[in-house]
DNA sequence: ACATAAATTAAACACAAGTTTGAATTCTGT
DNA sequence: ACAGAATTCAAACTTGTGTTTAATTTATGT
């Protein structure tokens, strides 16, 4: 029994941060979960109470993973550089750990969208949870890092400087998201195409050229606006 | 009688870019439509032939206006400058464009956030639209204006230099709105403003600062990545 | 092996959504 | 003033949603 419980929970799990990730809260209904996962719809009420703790519990299981993954990799730079990380493995790391988990179809696919999803929706369906167990801690990480690869900086400089590079890099998983959800003919692709055409990339390649602009282009505004004193 | 007619329209379409700005295509009824408007449900299906219609409508008139002030700021910098407008102005009159239509209260307000959730939303609602009659003129003007500030730029580096200001001006909104979402004593609210206290200031600070920060990031960055020749 | 608890199922429920209907009202041109 | 068209209205219709129910099946501990 415990076999099975732990069965059909994991399948509708599973089944749910699929869809989730793919098309939103609002727009996976619960027949729609239960067919997916192969199970009665009753089920997601008898093992979750209700859609939205269904919810929850998908964004938190990958939250946490996807907070640790960063935390470790934050700490990993620090450690490989005795404490004092050059910015731009720093940002690399960030930008690429957050690429990698929402675009590669290698990794864990698309459950990174439910992160950007969830930063961009108005929804309180796990708001919360979102901002007080993974926004924070990472914010924190992040944030005392970059003061370590350049002292100098103020709080409130890294404030700023962390929200472009999450911006820049939640735009770019939104575009590739949005490319992808484009008929391969229609017109609205085609001008997407025109303005901006590493969007016809690879996806690995598509992360690569991202992570390199990101990386090169908030390294040298930080470098330009809040210069190192040299030695 | 084509006076009712205007009567009734125009004020569907008013309580119709109000509500949809606020809470989005899917989170708004009908019902809550033409109870705004003070008209008869009815009355979206028979003017409009349905609420995507009505949709579509909404952003089609805003969006007009939008692009339109957008293309005068930019030839208004142009013109200004002979043609060779100072890179920051240039950014500066797009960010503040973006940021003043989509937060101010003083001017129409928060209709901006259509284009928003448009430009982020998965729907098909009014994306076609969008892209063609919106996003293609204006990326295609303010591309060419700064290749009019940096001459030496290749359409490739234009390309991602827009993308991470358009990124930083989303998210910066994204930022704004999500604020205000929040009740203002709850916990998610305090570990926003800690992350980013700059959304504790008063709207037209905020757009001030935003309009500062991503002007002068951006710029610095385009300066020390791409830097002119001295003459 | 059996009583009991857990889990699954098909069916129904309650509700809110967009839309349609057909009658009543208002406007328009003559 | 009147006929015909345009508009408004209350009500019903249709569909899809999340949830609940009550019966049935399956697993568990003794």
């Amino acid at each position: 029994m415990t076999e099975d419980r732990q069965d059909t929970k994991n399948r509708l799990l599973d089944a749910a941060e699929n869809l989730f990730s793919h098309k939103g809260f609002e727009e996976v209904s619960i027949r729609e979960l239960a067919g997916a996962a192969d199970v009665n719809v009753a089920a997601v009420n008898y093992h979750f109470q209700g859609k939205d703790n269904l919810y929850r519990e998908v964004i938190r299981r990958r939250f946490i993973i996807q907070r640790d993954r960063t935390l470790a990799a934050i700490g990993r730079v620090l450690t490989e550089n005795n404490g004092k990380p050059p910015l731009d493995s720093l940002i690399r790391s960030i930008v690429s750990l957050y690429l990698d988990a929402s675009l590669s179809p290698k990794q864990d696919g698309a459950f990174l969208k439910l992160i950007v999803r969830e930063s961009h929706s108005n929804g309180d369906h796990a708001t919360p949870l979102f901002f007080k167990e993974m926004v924070a801690p990472v914010f924190r990480t992040f944030s005392n890092a970059l003061m370590q690869a350049r002292p100098r900086l103020e709080q409130e400089q890294v404030d700023w400087i962390i929200a472009s590079i999450i911006g820049q890099i939640h735009h770019f998983i939104m575009r590739w998201q949005k490319r992808q959800s484009f008929p391969e003919d229609s017109e609205a692709l085609q001008i997407m195409l025109n303005a901006f055409p590493a969007l016809g990339l690879p996806v690995e390649e598509y992360i690569q050229e991202v992570t390199r602009h990101i990386t090169q282009f908030s390294k040298a505004a930080i470098d330009t606006l809040y210069p190192e004193v040299s030695p």
